[in-house]
Formats: structure tokens, sequence, C-alpha cells
DNA sequence: CTAATATTTAAACAATATTTAAATTAATGT
DNA sequence: ACATTAATTTAAATATTGTTTAAATATTAG
């Protein structure tokens, strides 16, 4: 889980309030008291979801909304507002504008939390089809090309991606060099089975050593 | 649009006033007094909005909400909820069944199109062609044929700008030479892979070096 | 049609990924 | 414990792929 909600609003007690209650479900928190040091929190603290007050002075929350869903970057990011009971007008503007739902103030915890919860999860689901593999502390993203490691980026040229890719949809099982041959290099090409060891050697010093286990005279596994 | 909605309610007038109120905005209305019923209209209606009233004798609303979302089939389908205003308890299990909002009754017409059209444009946001894209310092707009650089103009012959569109589209994507060639140039030319290459280096000039990062032997991508 | 500009190709060069070879180390069976 | 076999590691050789420049060709606008 520990999912990131950036809180913004002028009001201090509203702040405060909200962080208390969120907190206390495991979410992490930051808070912006207006438009400007939200948009400027963005770059450090990428939240999952953002929790704005639709009435603050400067930038408000229907215009911080906008700027926002402007820039591809930030469109996956769920927008909720905080508006005042039965304002019908400015709820209609905040859908509009891109929000993704609203919250009626005054705050009711529990609901607060429902919303909040049942938004993640659905954003999530969206997220499943994008070719993202994940075990342990690795992640490999396929169309990026990307692993992350510990949530660090480190990069992987096209053997050693295919072989971990490989390894990561079957964690666990084990892998002969053969296997491994023939579904990497294919059948019409002679390579000799060093030639594994080597990249196995490679990855493991990217992953960790004790991240790939050796069967000996079988083959190789990923395991913790 | 002529988008299709499925109203489930077992009071009369509620059915009529929702279609009412919908079909003026030109949506197409089916409607079913019970749960039962409403999962035959499933099978020939194919909606893309379901609003259903939690309160219903045999099968209620949450029980149809989940009989529903227990089929991969019906995943993409949005449910609203119908609630008595101020029922937490019923919104927080309503939402944590797989509801994707609920409107509250009395139901205020401006703000039940409001939803359903907010809900809907949200589902369908992946079809929709913007003709701004925007990522990190990069603004492209398809209908000028400008790009912005740190919000100064800079020009983009006809090729480079497909190719920085594409780009855009699925930034941190990887794309393959012959992923662009077949985009950009179709099947029925022949290029080589070196007018990619040098296209990329005027584009690098342009938005900087290090914006396109290369993946040897995979291809090129946007990212920071 | 001409001039300007965009696109493509070719070739030399640079970078880096992959493979092989050989020496070392570790594991396994008797 | 010894002999045997398999795996690891290092470094070097090779192959692959990407970059750049400049020149050739195609396209477009005036």
């Amino acid at each position: 889980m520990n999912n990131k909600i950036l809180l913004i609003d002028d009001e201090d007690d509203i702040l405060e309030f909200l962080s208390y209650n969120l907190k206390k479900e495991g979410f992490v928190i930051e808070t912006a008291s207006n438009g400007k040091d939200g948009l400027k929190m963005m770059k450090k603290f990428t939240p999952d979801l953002i929790i704005v007050d639709v009435m603050m002075p400067e930038i408000d929350g229907i215009e911080f909304c906008s700027i926002l869903r402007s820039d591809k970057q930030y469109e996956e990011i769920i927008i909720v507002f905080l508006t005042a009971r039965n304002e019908d007008y400015t709820q209609i503007v905040a859908l509009d504008s891109g929000a993704d739902d609203f919250i009626a103030k005054p705050i009711k915890p529990r609901l607060l939390i429902s919303k909040v919860k049942s938004l993640i999860n659905r954003s999530k689901k969206s997220r499943i089809n994008k070719n993202i593999l994940s075990y342990l502390n690795i992640t490999l993203n396929i169309d990026n090309h990307q692993v992350l490691i510990d949530n660090d980026e480190c990069f992987f040229p096209k053997k050693e991606f295919e072989i971990l890719k490989k390894f990561l949809k079957n964690p666990s099982k084990v892998f002969s060099r053969d296997e491994i041959l023939n579904d990497i290099w294919g059948t019409d090409m002679y390579v000799g089975d060093r030639t594994i060891d080597v990249h196995i050697k490679r990855i493991r010093s990217k992953i960790g050593q004790e991240k790939i286990r050796t069967i000996k005279g079988i083959g190789y596994k990923l395991s913790d």
C-alpha cells in the first residue's frame, strides 16, 4: 500500500483533520496551503491522489485541476475536491474540469476513507493491463524497457532484460540453460552455455547475488 | 454519443423521472423494476452505465452490483447507486462493492446529468483524441502544428513533428525503429533505419539531448 | 521554374552489448 | 578426502548497433 496523498487547503484545521484521519489508515501525507505550493510539491512528492479545496485564494481548486490535467505526466493522478455541501454549481464545474470525485463539507471521516480507498483501487485496476511484472523488490516494465530495484531505476541491456523478464513471469520456477537459450536466442543460434552464466552474473550484480539461485545440473531460478 | 443507460428501481415514478431527464440529454434508456430483470436485460441491452437503487426487494442494488462485478465481461460498465441522502453506511458498502459513484435522493436533475456525463467521459478518456500533448517542458499542438519548448515556439518539420507526437502520446514507452517506421512512413515505403537516427538527432537538438533515451537494440524513448 | 527547405542515404566512426576463452572456485558422488 | 563435474569470474575479442557529418535527392512554397 503506502499510497501518497497530497492535501491542499488554505485552512489549517482542515489540513490537520484530513491528515490525521488519512495517516491513521496508513497513507503517506503531504500538505500545501495554496495552489502554487501544491504545484511545486508535485515534482518531489508524486502523489497518487490529491484532495484540494475548491475555495482558495489565488489559484483555486478548479484552476489547479485544469493546470494539472493539461500535463500528460499527471493524467493518472486522482483529484478529489472539497466543496461546501449542496454547492451544486461548483460540483458540476468541478467534475467538468477533470476532477474524479468530490467530498462535501463537513467531512465525515468514514465516508472520506471509503471514497479515497475506492478511488485508489479503481485506478489501480485500470493500470493492471500495463505490462508490468513485479516480484520482491524488482519491478519490470516491458513498455518502457525499465527495471526498478527498490524503486531505483537500473538499466538492463537487451539480453539481460529478456532473461529477467522470463524469470519474473514465473518466479521460483527453475529454468534450464536450454530453455533459456531456446526462448531468448532461438533455435537457429549456437551460443555456448557459458554465455548464460555471464549474463546471470551481470543480473545478479544488479538485483542482488542471492536473488537468483543456482540449481546445480538443472539451471537457475528466481527466489528469496 | 448515444450512450446506453439501464435504470433499475422498484418505484415507477423514479424510473420515469430518471428516464425523462436522461432521454432529454440524448441517452438511450432501458428500465427494469428489479435486480433479476436487470440482470436479464444486460445481455441484450449492453448498457454503458447502470443506475440502480440500493433499496429493492429480492436482489438489492449492492447484491446486483456484486453479481455484475464478478463477471469479467461487465467489468467496464459504470454502476451508479441511488441512495437516500446521508445514508453514510450504505454509501460505504456501495463503494466497496464496486460501484463507481452514487446519487442521493431527492435527485437533482442538473447534478444527475453532470455526474452521468462525467462518468461516461472519464471512461472514454482513452478514446478521446486530444489536440494538445504535454510532457515536461514540451507542448505540442496538433491543430496549429506548433511545438513549444519552455514556452518558446520551435519549428518542427512534418516528420520530426510526427515522431515527437508519437513519443508524446506515450511518454517513456520505448518505440522500436520498426514501430516508428510503420506508424509514420507506412508499410509500403522503404526507408532505412538511419533515417530515423537523423530525425532523432534533429529532435534532440531542439528539445535537449537527454530527453530522448537510446535503448540499444530496442529503440528510443522519451523520458527525463 | 527556382530557391529554399525537408528528407533520405552513404560512409566513417564511436559506443556498448554479447560472446568466447581460460583460470578459478564450488559442489557432488563415491 | 579425492576425483569429477559444474558453475563463476575475469578479461579480452568480436559483433552489433547507434551517431554524426556531409552530400544527394525530393518536396514545397513563392
